[in-house]
DNA sequence: GGATAAGAAACGCAACCGTTCACTAGAAGT
DNA sequence: ACTTCTAGTGAACGGTTGCGTTTCTTATCC
């Protein structure tokens, strides 16, 4: 259905590339090595985000990054080991945990780096294969403690500098308290779908957690 | 792989209770009508709620119901159709508003009959289905309408009332405010899986539910 | 020019969908 | 009690989709 719509564009944009059209800019050369592979795997993000993990098939990744299954298959033995290679590649790298000074500042940017992150093709992804039922726990797992620990922590160091510096009740400095941002922001997506919007973080952060967090 | 699990254990439970075993109680006798619909309901429910949408299919739902394709189909047009009954026995009927006195008490009491609901087959079968990225756009808009937006609006109540009372501050009865408690909730059966104890309601109320509201 | 790997197309296999058919248990009517 | 009729059971079917493999041609790199 959706893939014969798919497949049909594809050999479309194919057929137009193979020869002719100076419009087609791009697909005039056989790609190889690293330049395929980030290809396939971009492919492979792009689907997950677009329709779920159950959207992501071996030939629906090599139709979209415009190869064959054969070129799949040579890199990655099955669908599990590029699922995980995919999700690797959509993981953004930690970014630094901003100190402006200002609690309210603090959060705003948290938060907004955490928007960007949820925002994006790869978060998107990130999302659809965390919250599926059917998908490998052990690996869910393996994410969660690389994407969501770590970025937990920076919202527990925002609030004990504002703790410091008397801008947060003391008692507010604990994880549960932390997470309250990232869960409402993952509630909005869920309940509303992407993109969750920045007026969405401002209005977060002055009606809902410095409230919380005032001594 | 799972299925063929699955499928194992029907068949032994089938292969028993056709003759001999005294200790089969049930199956004994041919359901009709009103039983064997919700025996299918139930197996559709059970289902997704233990392997997600993706482990529903027609065939495991005769096999887990102990019964054929031919009588699903009977009542059941399509998987689709199933699935939207399939939800409708799963929702639960709306509990009244507890009315307690104080927002404590109230809170508390909310978040158990939600915490009932998601620890439940028919809470988790929800959870997969809503947070399910191929599944329908519009199904989900409508369980959203009809479960999520009642019991949103009973949180809004509680803390109406709180107001009333001075208990809570005026400015925090708001729909964004009210949605803290069941997203973070949410977050948790999200994040750590079922069941949400008991104890994280408590500890959601008093250190993150009360400090919010307060005046 | 030769080695390597990409592209494209087929293959067998398995799962599942939706249908159909023959058989039979149980309910209803006489 | 006997018959009739409904509906549950169990098994097959053709069709589709996706997995993982294989083969062959051809572009690209060295």
């Amino acid at each position: 259905m959706g893939k014969a719509a798919l497949r049909g564009v594809v050999r479309a944009v194919k057929g137009k590339s193979l020869r002719g059209d100076p419009d087609e800019v791009l697909a005039s050369t056989r790609r190889r090595g690293q330049d395929l592979e980030t290809a396939i795997l971009d492919a492979a993000v792009g689907i997950i985000a677009c329709g779920g993990m159950a959207a992501l098939t071996m030939e629906g990744v090599a139709a979209a990054a415009h190869t064959g299954k054969a070129s799949v298959y040579r890199r990655w033995p099955s669908k599990e080991d590029l699922l995980v290679d995919a999700m690797s590649h959509a993981l953004p790298p930690l970014e630094v945990v901003p100190d402006t000074g200002s609690v309210r500042e603090d959060l705003l940017a948290l938060l907004r780096i955490m928007l960007g992150l949820i925002n994006s093709p790869g978060g998107c992804a990130l999302q659809a294969f965390m919250f599926d039922n059917s998908a490998d726990k052990h690996l869910i797992a393996v994410v969660k403690k690389r994407v969501m620990e770590p970025r937990q922590q920076m919202f527990v160091d925002v609030l004990a500098r504002g703790r410091d510096r008397g801008e947060v009740r003391p008692d507010a400095v604990d994880p549960r308290t932390a997470e309250v941002g990232p869960a409402l922001i993952v509630h909005q997506y869920l309940m509303h779908g992407p993109p969750v919007p920045d007026a969405f973080v401002v209005e977060l952060v002055d009606n809902v957690l410095l409230p919380l967090l005032r001594p």
